[in-house]
DNA sequence: AAGTGGTCTAGACCACGGG
DNA sequence: CCGTGGTCTAGACCACTTC
């Protein structure tokens, strides 16, 4: 079940917080009490409040803005158990300096297998994204990108010179869904060149797809040299 | 690109700390300025320095413990979550016919890198089975596993000719922590011969560490030809 | 026993953004 | 505009762990 350990005054909060929520007394849409009001119910400072809620923010259990309050996560998964994994992060948490490089931005149609994983219809466009992650000025991930221009029209306008297309979608548009393919190929000239690799090389291909009630949005093909995923998991439940 | 936005001092901190690490002044396992020492080097209250640092641990730069300090994480790669395992059951899952057939079983010392993933001294033993696993008659997974007899002594007494390490393991000792490293290499003879395919192909490599809380249980490595893993994750918990 | 992180407080100011 | 979250402070006590 969940903790018992209710030691600290702000994991009280949370898990108080989180009861609410699992008892369907709050859900998903629904406003729940503001830092200050949680802060005097629980006789804790409202800094211990703000923690809790922070934490189950960055949890993805509820979505907060200001003056417009605290909200439970629409999404009704949690991305506690599966979160997208953000290059930049993994890229920062190894000490290495992050780097972004768009190399293609087109609108186009996909080829048969993006089209299918997108779900268009033939002669339907998307807009494709070649882009380049490197730690510390070495490839990293080179990642192939479609984004379906139905679910995200405002893409059409966005240059993703600055910003990888990941944290884009991720601040704009909620996923209730994702899949991931992993597997292993043999470096083609094109992505060997782009990756800094031999021909032929082994890579780790991760395919994403990601969509939500209404559509799918994106299908994504990453590609990484060498070593590079670490999936760890506990045993509980 | 990293953040520029240096507004809020507590990210002011952290990302003067990342750049440290990131310049290598302060190198894996390298003590590193206690709280105290961070809010008086950079103004600020000890909760900010704090964060700043819990941040860090959270993303696994580096590693706290009371009364010893803070230090640069010794693991360089890591993060990314995923799901909990899965079950070597799904070949039948797809329709094939599963077959099991034991290549090799020896008792003997671990080569260095398994040692140290078993957690054994030098001179140790431990049980050795190389096997392989077909759907259709196919070669779909080749293992190489490592079992610690002192975990699992009951292992020394068992063929493994009929069933797999895997069930035996599962039906016998309860871990419960897990541990997968996922990534892709380029098939060594030894592999090629075995899995039947071109040597240099690109194989899926999964390594597996499983472990309770008494001791290191097994280490093992599980390699693919072609296409491997399909994780999905809706909401759920 | 003592030093370090872990947490907490009761205030405060600011910035964003909904109304 | 003004409420809400975001952050900050200058203290404090506690808990754990190493010494």
């Amino acid at each position: 079940m969940s903790d018992r350990a209710k030691q600290t005054a702000y994991l009280k909060v949370k898990e108080a917080v989180m009861e609410r929520i699992r008892a369907g007394d709050w859900k998903p849409g629904d406003l729940i009490p503001k830092e200050e009001d949680l802060a005097r119910d629980f006789g804790c400072a409202r800094m211990t409040a703000n923690r809790a809620l922070r934490e189950l923010a960055e949890e993805g259990v509820i979505e907060r803005r200001k003056r417009a309050g605290s909200r439970v996560a629409l999404q009704t998964g949690r991305n506690a158990l599966f979160e997208i994994p953000r290059v930049d992060k993994e890229i920062e948490a190894t000490g290495a300096a992050y780097r972004y490089r768009l190399l293609e931005r087109k609108i186009a149609e996909p080829a048969a297998l993006a089209r299918s994983r997108l779900g268009l219809e033939p002669g339907e466009k998307a807009l494709k994204l070649v882009c380049l992650h490197y730690a510390n000025e070495t490839p990293f991930q080179l990642e192939e990108r479609w984004i379906n221009l139905a679910a995200a029209p405002e893409a059409a306008a966005e240059s993703f010179q600055e910003i990888n297309p990941n944290l884009w979608l991720l601040e704009r548009l909620p996923w209730s869904e994702v899949e991931h393919v992993v597997s292993a190929v043999n470096a083609s000239r094109w992505a060997a060149e782009r990756l800094e690799v031999p021909e032929g090389e082994a890579l780790l291909l991760v395919e994403r797809r990601t969509w939500n009630e209404a559509a799918r949005i994106t299908y994504a093909r990453f590609l990484h040299p060498g070593r590079f995923y670490s999936l760890s998991a506990g045993g509980q439940r």
